[in-house]
DNA sequence: AATTAAATTTAGACAAAGCTAAAAATTATA
DNA sequence: TATAATTTTTAGCTTTGTCTAAATTTAATT
């Protein structure tokens, strides 16, 4: 399997988490930051292999075959991150561009090996879900900050936007991931809130809310 | 650079590190096991690149520039095979592959993490010498224990074929890095050598002895 | 020095993965 | 429902890295 048909099955498999229907060529294009006809190129292509079922003009899915494929990337790429962050001591915002070359080193024994060395871990540092050996994910219950009402408390278990931007801005308002996050109070008319994190109060939009986790 | 180019430029670098003299087509395409017409191509774009002086028909040798990129995937390569022996407990034939694909993930910060996670190490699993960040290379005194003569007392620091069959061989006759080794005859007739490893006394042909190097 | 052999380069082809522009199918709208 | 807009596919071209076969250059041998 070549790095690009990974990257592929990769994207399809993310899209899918969040739409469940059939994914449309624009989608993939433009995630992938590619052209149209590119994609149909592949998507052809990852068909033949058994790895897609795509039908001409409706839109692709995984197969069985593909989705186990898409998850095994997915467990490495998270993997290489806690190596980096665990290990290495790289900060959260500066990891996915280098997972993104690690995802494709191909070693089953590597990266299992890699997995005990680190301990097992079911998180990656961003707090999305490590697909074990089997691609068996431990789904944790989460909410988005923006769903929560005043005088609710929780804590901070992940990231929807996972950005250097936008995860610097969180180191900044030292908002991490074990971070507890009490709602002071939800402005009505943006829809902004008032937090309380730590000790500190401040106050996020409601893009900011709308893209952190919390249980 | 592509991992095509930066594989030629390890090649002419392993090459160079024997002969002394300009490497010639042939040579880098049987080592790569290749086509010496795909050769030539490559030689043109490296040289375009200013990373190679080629004249056509007389061979080949490395820039500046050409060695100091060489030597940054040779870092890489030993630095990961340390590393996969080190702390994920991979057995010294295992790990040239894998440092294989390894060698070409681009991250400087990465690299030099990396190295000061291992401690910045000199030596690889195989005895070879790592360059430090900005190329330069200690290099150790040895000798291959076929020069060596009756009587003489060594340490293993090396090995100079370093195929998983030759390392599991090793592995076998209970020979590692920082054996000590004693000749205790060396026969005239086949250039054979008896040798006493630890406790134990052993017979090692001279195609052996002429890949172990001594110090 | 002439001829033969070996090494090297050139020419032309191919697969992968991308692109642009045009054609076709689907979806939305009047 | 007919037309317009959007989406998707096809056709044809480009680059990278490879190959085979033929041509050229260099080296070795009579
Ligand atoms: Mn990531
Ligand atoms: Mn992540
Ligand atoms: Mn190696
Ligand atoms: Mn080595």
């Amino acid at each position: 399997m070549t790095f690009s048909e990974e990257n592929y099955l990769k994207t399809i498999y993310h899209l899918t988490s969040v739409s469940d229907a059939d994914i449309s060529t624009n989608a993939i294009a433009e995630k992938m930051e590619t052209k149209a006809s590119s994609v149909t190129d592949m998507l052809k292509k990852l068909s033949e292999k058994d790895l897609v079922n795509y039908v001409k003009y409706q839109g692709v899915s995984l197969t069985d075959k593909g989705k186990l494929a898409a998850k095994m990337i997915v467990r490495k790429h998270r993997l290489w991150e806690c190596f980096l962050v665990e290990k290495l001591d790289f900060s959260w915002d500066e990891v996915h561009d280098i997972a993104e070359q690690l995802e494709h080193i191909k070693s089953e024994k590597l990266i299992n090996k890699l997995d005990d060395f680190l301990g097992n871990p079911t998180e990656d540092p961003h707090g999305d879900p490590i697909p074990d050996a089997n691609g068996r994910i431990i789904k944790v219950e989460k909410e988005l900050l923006s769903e929560f009402e005043k005088n609710q408390i929780g804590i901070c278990v992940g990231v929807k936007d996972t950005s250097s931007d936008f995860l610097k801005y969180l180191d900044k308002q030292e908002i991490a991931l074990g971070s507890q996050i009490e709602i002071i109070e939800k402005e009505s008319f943006d829809s902004s809130f008032r937090i309380r994190v730590g000790t500190k109060e401040i106050t996020i939009s409601n893009k900011i809310a709308s893209n952190i986790y919390i249980k």
